[in-house]
DNA sequence: TCCTCTTCAGACGGATTGTCTGACCAGACG
DNA sequence: CGTCTGGTCAGACAATCCGTCTGAAGAGGA
C-alpha cells in the first residue's frame, strides 16, 4: 500500500542540517539561510517542516520566548547510525559485516581514512581487551602497528 | 512537490532477494516464493515488480524462451555499496570518515567483525601499495535510476 | 476449437512530501 | 484605542511514488 515512511526527509534534513552547523535558531534565521531569495511563502515551508521534525522528535522547540527557538536534538551522528542500520537491517539481515566488508574493500578509502581506522580498531581492541578480559588468545591476526 | 524516489523499493526488494537466493527464476517460482497463498492477482503484482526492477536495471530478462527468466544484475553487496555511498553523501559531505568510526566506536562490532576488519584494514593497505591509487573521487551528482 | 498460462498495458487508491494559504494572536507605535 | 507588523498554527494542495489489481492479447497444448 504505501512504502515505509522516511524518518527524516531530504527537505527535512536540510533544516537539520542548519542547526547542526549553527546552534539554536529561530525559524527566520534558518530561513533565511535555506532560502536566500526569502519569499514569504517559505517561512511557512520552514515552519511545516520544524513542526514535523518536532513531532519526531528530532528537533526541541524553546517556546518560553514569544518567537521559538529550535535545536536539534537528534545529533548528525545518531542519524547516520540509524540508516547504516536500516541497511544492515534490510540488505544484510541485521549483521554488520557486509558493510564493512564493502566499505575497507571498496577503493573509496583514502590514506587517511585508512589510518584513522586503523588507530580506531586498535583502539577498540585495546579497550575491549582490558574491560572484559582476554579476548587476548583470539589474536591469530598479525599485528605490525 | 514529490519525495526523491527510491532506487529500490521494499517490495522490490523482496523480489530481488529471491533471485539472490535462488539464481535465475521465472515469475512463476518468484510469486509462489513470495505469496505462497498463491492468489493470482499477485502474481501480476511481482511482474510489475520485475518490470520496474528491470527498467531500473537491476534484473535482466531473458526473452529467448515463452517464459521469460528473470536474474539479478544487481547484486547485494553492490545495493549495499549505492546505499552507504547515498548515507554518506546526504549525511557527510560525501566522506566516508564518519561511518566508519562510527560503525567501530559503536558497540555494535562482534569480536568477529572486529577482527575481520583488522585483517581486511590489512590487505587492504597491502594491496594499496603496490597499486598506487590516489582514490579520492568527490563525484556527487549523477544517479541513474 | 477451447482452455490454460503467460505477457503487457494501464488504472487504482493510499500515503508521503514539499509547498503554500489563510486564520489567529501578541506586541509596538502612532 | 486602532492599526500594523511579525509570529504561530491548522489545514489545503498538487505531485509524485508504491503496492496492488484488472483486463486485453497471445502462444501453445489437449
Amino acid at each position: 500500500m504505501a512504502r515505509t515512511p522516511q524518518d527524516v526527509t531530504d527537505a527535512e534534513l536540510a533544516v537539520l542540517q542548519v542547526l547542526w552547523d549553527e546552534g539554536p535558531l529561530p525559524i527566520r534565521r534558518i530561513t533565511d539561510t535555506l532560502y536566500p531569495s526569502g519569499k514569504p511563502a517559505q517561512y511557512a515551508t520552514v515552519q511545516k517542516l520544524l513542526e514535523r521534525l518536532e513531532a519526531k522528535g528530532c528537533v526541541h522547540r524553546d517556546r518560553t520566548a514569544a518567537i521559538h527557538v529550535f535545536s536539534a536534538t537528534l545529533g548528525r551522528a545518531e542519524l547516520v547510525g540509524r540508516r547504516l542500520q536500516a541497511v544492515a537491517e534490510k540488505l544484510c539481515g541485521g549483521s554488520w559485516t557486509p558493510l564493512l566488508t564493502h566499505l575497507v574493500q571498496g577503493r573509496r578509502l583514502s590514506d587517511q581514512d585508512r589510518h584513522l581506522l586503523r588507530q580506531l580498531i586498535q583502539d577498540h581492541s585495546r579497550h575491549d581487551r582490558s574491560r572484559h578480559d582476554d579476548s587476548r588468545k583470539a589474536r591469530r591476526g598479525k599485528e605490525p602497528s
